[in-house]
DNA sequence: TTGAAAGCGCTACCAG
DNA sequence: CTGGTAGCGCTTTCAA
């Protein structure tokens, strides 16, 4: 492997000159360059990155924490970060932190340890002020959270206008009385949703049933034991809807093996549109999460902020938005 | 960010010697050890990983590419490699190479660069001889494929045994005319699976219907194509096997479409088992393909190979097995 | 068992 | 516009 050192020996020039010629900042006569970009062609020159890295104080990587690896939401998200991120030259370092306080707070540091320039986290359980004081040692931008204090580092989805839409789509079609299947309340994306499950209801002057609210864990079983229990129940209702998708699914499947029809019997609606819900057998009515767009939108934020690149445009809010499929129908 | 030669000159010894208790591997006497580690925590002393990197040639970073970062099959994949890497202190750096052949080339230059001490593939478009060369440049553990003169190198599943085990079953269910929807098959694994399907009919002595094979794209729109050029052909069939569960789900939402009841008027089959088969309705009866566990081992080869772990033990061949769901019925 | 010192390959500053 | 050179923080001989 040629080295920068080989490239100015073979070019006659300086090793200092070549690398202004590699970085395309300072000034180098065409003359010059020229008879450098020769001598990189024929000894197949590469850059070390390492070296570039250890000399100039940038490890051109970023770095990402998912709760998950695996599962649709994440691999979108991922799948964004990863496309906007390697056009720009740079490298996503992934780790998973399992929605759990030790494991995130782990990662973060294996993540740190690694030199990453900045860090885009989905997390769960670290707190507020724990990515406050993490910000100060490495610049963070947060997916799917509103940080006090640091609006102007999280790309967000307004889970709140989610919730209501979701709800307020079975209120428009004649549902009223609707249980929710929420995800784990100290999820702050369940929480949101929840809330605006209930400012629809009471927009339309509904109370709030307590016994149709049942907490599900975001995973499919979770939403059929949750079903389970709104069944057991004894109290009617018309439509459920779910926190996401895969409890929406795990919700639907409980309903059949109650021989209930859906939508016929009981609508179901999701969130989140995950790749899956098209699957759905009846496909799934469901709310749109941007995951893709909105992992892309981390990784131009970091383009913008740590790279310099002020081409880049960030937005950072997104709206969810209702997908009408066959799980719902309107009475 | 304190430094090694600080963590020397507090612990009142030389540089090297700390580099020693760091790496464990020379004696350094207790004394001398504790004076250091004391040192190391007072200052909150953290490594250099770049400087690691650029000193000892050695990255201790993995590079792994997939065809789509998104996509439960590779989802399922990555999570084993970050996994298993990560309890290693080794992180992995994601490409997706998009199953052509100039991305694929592309991804593998920019992990190169990288300086990745190993790359762990799952690539489609590249022929046996570049990655045969490629290996010389850099260690490849590639799965999902076996390359000839690199047999050692890859993680395989017995894609040819899970094509035949899935015709086998319907066969054995007594199905008689089975359609095919196979995957591009320019593709090996697509293939091998169409190989195995062969193999079973001919089991059975009976003769592959040409026009009851039909060619998809491992998407779920080309399983919904296919199963549309098979219903229009005229030809009839009792079941269908799809080379993956995506495009069974396609085949299926087809089917209903044309009013069709699964697995009443058609059985059908899917392969690699992937989350979402469980959610479908009705719930799809496939092949388990364990990507995951795959994911795992290809890790595994890294740290036995590269990373000198003979610790760990490394399984090379997986055997597909036969999931029972209720997309096929006996007749 | 420990220390001194020579790199690893590159960037960036200072002169000229 | 170009060259010289001092690091970046660590590993790894070689001697002691």
């Amino acid at each position: 492997m040629a080295t920068i050192y080989q490239v100015s020996e073979r070019a006659g020039v300086s090793l200092a000159t070549v690398s202004r010629v590699m970085n395309g900042n300072a000034k180098v006569s065409e003359t010059t360059r020229n008879k450098v970009l020769a001598a990189m062609a024929e000894l197949n020159y590469r850059p070390n990155s390492i070296a570039q890295s250890l000399a100039s104080n940038c490890s051109n990587s970023v770095g990402m924490l998912v709760s998950e690896v695996h599962g649709p939401f994440f691999g979108e998200m991922m799948s964004g970060v990863e496309n906007e991120l390697r056009t720009a030259g740079k490298h996503v370092i992934i780790a998973a932190g399992h929605s759990d306080e030790a494991s995130e707070k782990e990662a973060i540091e294996f993540l740190i340890s690694r030199k990453c320039d900045a860090l885009i986290l989905h997390v769960d359980a670290v707190t507020d002020q724990y990515l406050i004081d993490l910000n100060e040692r490495t610049p963070v931008v947060i997916i799917n959270r509103t940080i006090p204090g640091l609006e102007d580092h999280c790309i967000c989805l307004n889970n709140e206008l989610g919730g209501y839409q979701a709800t307020k789509a079975l209120l428009d079609m004649n549902h009223r009385q609707i249980a929710y299947i929420s995800g784990p309340l100290w999820k702050h994306d369940a929480r949101e949703r929840f809330e605006g499950h209930k400012r629809a209801l009471s927009e339309f002057g509904l109370p709030l049933d307590e016994a149709l609210c049942v907490q599900g864990d975001f995973h499919e079983e979770g939403g059929a034991r949750a079903m389970e229990t709104l069944l057991a129940s004894a109290k009617p209702f018309t439509a459920v809807a779910c926190a996401n998708d895969e409890m929406a699914c795990g919700a639907m499947n409980c309903a059949r093996d109650h021989k209930l029809d859906i939508p016929a019997d009981v609508s179901v609606m999701g969130f989140d549109n995950v790749i899956m819900s098209r699957y759905t057998f009846p496909h799934l009515t469901t709310i749109d999460y941007p995951a893709g767009e909105m992992g892309r939108m981390a990784a131009c934020w970091v383009r913008r902020q740590i790279y310099q690149d002020k081409q880049v445009k960030v937005r950072q809010l997104f709206e969810p938005s209702l997908v009408l499929r066959d799980s719902v129908r309107q009475l």
